[in-house]
DNA sequence: GCGTACT
DNA sequence: AGTACGCAACGCCTA
DNA sequence: TAGGCG
């Protein structure tokens, strides 16, 4: 295929655009041009929740069958308008510039470099330490339905009620789904997750049949993961409106609590969620905003802890 | 996808 | 000039 | 402390 470069320009700022008519899912025929033009069109939708977090993103440049890879680091040849937050790794014993995403620029750009999933910290930069929610993320085993994936879902919910919080969903963009509880940024990870283990396991105790906390995926037999273990520093989630190297080009779509019994997942991808989106906006948008205090729930939580 | 480091 | 390579570790839990 | 997991 011979490069073609065509350049773009986004609020000021010419960005090359390579290869586009490179097939990234081939089933589909879908090309990175689509990639492009859906990450352009839902900018708007998406930036709000990927503003101010450290960005680790997949990358996949020949396609969704092909090899892809990880990347957190921001690349020597970053444009110098989009903006990174330096983050020292005491592991690796060097600095670690990830890529702050603040408008629909640098996400064409990213889109350019075969960008395909967006995983946002929970945390935002200026106080990398305190998430701004807590996160459930319903993992099927092989063998489960999407039905079984949405009972679960309904009980998280019903132990989210009892405790009076509001809990907001969306699929994951493969079988699963994700259920995100917004706090005040006061906790740190360790009561993040100490809190979301114990709704994992309450929810566990309701539907021992159905649901398990087990990680060992040979342990974990035919039960759905309730996996509490992403509210950690540096661990990733799909970010909503994110795209998955799947087939049919499918996305993260923020879903009305009513709609899970309503839809399949599969149904929301890069070619059909634009219009979903511009007719009801971001419903996904309560959880930058929705601050709750954890204070009561952990009191009642403890509470039902000691009688289980 | 692209820059860099090898041959 | 062509090609190979890197591009992510991290935090958590269990044994 | 090593290994599995996401």
């Amino acid at each position: 295929m011979p490069k073609e470069v065509s350049n773009v320009e986004v609020n000021g700022h010419v960005i090359p655009l390579s290869h586009l008519d490179k097939v990234f899912w081939p089933q589909e025929g879908l090309k990175k041009v689509d990639l492009i033009h859906y990450y352009s069109e839902a900018a708007s939708y998406l930036i709000p929740h990927l503003q101010e977090r450290p960005l680790v993103w997949t990358r996949y440049p020949d396609g969704i069958n092909s090899k892809g890879f990880y990347q957190k680091n921001a690349p020597a040849h970053l444009p110098d308008w989009i903006d990174t937050f330096t983050y020292y790794s005491q592991e690796s014993d060097r600095d670690i510039h990830f890529i702050l995403v603040s408008g629909t620029a640098d996400l064409v750009w990213l889109a350019n470099q075969a960008a395909l999933e967006m995983h946002p910290w929970l945390s935002r930069a200026a106080a990398p330490d305190y998430p701004d929610f807590v996160v459930i993320d319903l993992d099927p085993s092989p063998g489960n339905t999407y039905k079984q994936v949405v009972q679960v879902a309904w009980t998280v919910k019903q132990v989210l009620d009892e405790l009076k919080l509001h809990s907001y969903i969306k699929t994951s963009g493969a079988e699963g789904l994700h259920i995100y509880i917004p706090v005040q940024n006061q906790y740190d990870y360790k009561q993040i997750r100490d809190f979301a283990q114990s709704v994992a396991a309450a929810v566990c105790h309701l539907l021992p049949e159905l649901a398990t906390i087990e990680r060992k995926v040979n342990k974990r037999g035919s039960l759905i993961y309730v996996d509490y273990l992403q509210n950690a520093r540096g661990q990733t989630l799909c970010a909503p409106y994110s795209v998955r190297p799947r087939s049919g080009a499918p996305v993260s779509c923020p879903l009305h609590w009513e709609e899970i019994d309503l839809i399949e997942p599969s149904q929301f991808t890069i070619k059909t969620i634009l219009p979903r989106l511009h007719q009801y906006g971001d419903i996904f948008a309560p959880v930058l905003n929705d601050r709750q205090s954890l204070a009561e729930a952990q009191e009642r939580l403890g509470i039902l802890a000691g009688m289980v």
